[in-house]
DNA sequence: AATGAATGAGTTTTCATTCAT
DNA sequence: TATGAATGAAAACTCATTCAT
């Protein structure tokens, strides 16, 4: 009798759940760091019980995995599709990546730092395999192939530019000066122009 | 023989056994990483008790911080030193530099990682503080003033041309390429001599 | 037979366990003193595990916080009983009250000695918000309302005769000379009266 | 040669160096509590070196019985000096008495507190040695030789008459009205007075 | 007498995970 | 599926005390 009744609102869909949990999960690793936050935290916040947790997923750095997934996915798309959208030269599609980048980071540090930086001997292929690097990749051959620069290792030239973007963010960053993003894409463009540029 | 050594003195100076601390700990943390690494056995690695550990430190992350410092003025004293003895033009030092860069990291990864890597809210302010950055920075305002080149931002550039060096060798790494080092030195030099070359 | 009511569950409601995890504290407490014993003998004494002392207290000193509150309240609620239950005069209140504070305070001197003697700064306060003495202040305000004695300070005056009245009872304890209840109320009733009454 | 330069200053008389101990650890103790101050901070107070904390003191506790030893020297000497020097009638001796151990007690409670709050099964004696006490049970006993009033059983009555000015004195201090010592010593006197005048 | 580096037993506390309901 | 009380292993850290100098 009481059972239609009750077990209605209980059960929501697993996908719905699932993210519930890796949202709240998400806000308090960034705010406390992962090793700070305890699993009781994270119920806590997405309004569930200790046990439900561990219906979906196996472990606390399950949680994490499943979170630098999401980032990742997101974080390439948002750039893929900055860079898709112009239709100028090669030169003005660089820009507009190196535009995205700069803004998706900005907007992001905190969870990038979050999914990017926990130790664990042996793990630094993630930064690699990094999907905006591999997008860069083709721009940069595509570039090349119709004659807008010349390189002579062009995954090793967008690593670089890409922890040439990085590290300016990051030093924008710290100096709090992260606001004037104008300058901030104009000092990435200009540095990755030259880079792009043989000096004759 | 061995006795007269062994025998003196179980109180060592103290810059020694912060020393043997040190030493115990940074190789159980590369070994097995931070976290799964217990002050229990870093004393046992010492070779002293548990209380001596807090009597020159004040918690297992001071030890993880006090790695930091001297990993960070190794490498400075690596690169500057390299820079030092470079007698040629503007451009031999800027190469000189890289050279070093790339050497000095590749020589000392797993610890680079270990002690950057942790991921606690708000400790982004650690890189740029960074000396090599600064040792660059001092560079290229020098190298300016001699004409060798022209910047609009030296410490964003300086700090650019870090992070490009740091990418390149985090994709040789993670690509088991980092055994060839001359060509990624030449890689890293090739970048940064263009991306400081204005392109008339 | 027995059967079904040990079976059931381990899970008892929380407010059993934690009575019994006072219960077993304050035995131990009282045995051996606060600071000399630990955690983990309350837990065994309670026939639970560590972490269940931490699901219903934050910290030793809670629980001894806890059975502070439940002592004061027993206490108060004898008291005031007492007093409740008395339907004579004023005169006679008053020396109900002086029997049940005399009583309760012999029957449970270890007790209190747990819960109050325990030295920090600044926990003074907790003596005058006495409950007893708030009953006390009641008390004579209303009798002297109904002209039964006339005060200058009746708070004051509360808390000399609660101090009179513990003074008296601690000397018994001390000498050995609690068994004789009677005189002992006797004295302290001979006290208070003389106390409340204004030499002409 | 060197030998009569440097030990000099080091060494100080026994008397005074435990002196300076037991001060150092009566100002931390009033401050933070007994089971919080650490023989550490003791010495440190001191301006001595750890060892020498356990050439005067055998352990921590041995310090707190000496500083009660002084406590209860200094304070008995000060009550009795009181009424000694009082010339007039027994309840001009009797008024004396309580003023000076209203502002005895207002000066030191903490102190006071300090060395007879800690809880450890079994101390209560010491509250009834109380020299103030026997000093008080001194002066009823004259004075009811003298005729000045009529006492049942002087020890309860000076105990309680104590209990009485404690607890006043204790809701003074709690209350923060401690500062105007003229009340708070009419009031005591007053209910002293009456508890001694029986009523006819 | 004085030192202070070293000790190490002992304690509190945490928290990921389980499991009976 | 969801619950949340219970678990208990594991860890960090403290500090009174010792003792070689």
């Amino acid at each position: 009798m009481t059972t239609t009744t009750t077990k209605r609102s209980r059960t929501k869909p697993a996908e719905v759940r699932r993210d519930e949990l890796m949202d709240a999960a998400q806000a308090l690793f960034m705010e406390k760091g992962f090793a700070a936050t305890s699993v009781a935290e994270i119920v806590e916040g997405a309004g569930v019980a200790k046990g439900t947790f561990y219906t979906y997923f196996q472990s606390k750095d399950e949680v994490l995995a499943a979170l630098r997934e999401r980032f990742i996915e997101g974080f390439r798309d948002r750039v893929a599709g900055a860079v898709d959208a112009c239709h100028g030269s090669w030169m003005d599609k660089l820009e507009a990546c190196a535009e995205a980048c700069v803004n998706a980071y900005l907007d992001e540090v905190v969870l990038h730092d979050l999914v990017f930086h926990q130790y664990q001997p042996g793990n630094r292929a993630l930064k690699s395999e990094n999907p905006v690097v591999t997008c860069l990749v083709g721009m940069l051959r595509e570039g090349e192939g119709a004659g807008a620069w010349r390189l002579v290792t062009p995954r090793l030239t967008a690593v670089m530019l890409f922890g040439a973007f990085h590290g300016a963010v990051d030093e924008a960053l710290s100096r709090d000066e992260a606001a004037d993003r104008a300058s901030l894409v104009g000092a990435v463009v200009r540095f990755w122009r030259n880079a792009l540029t043989t000096a004759a």
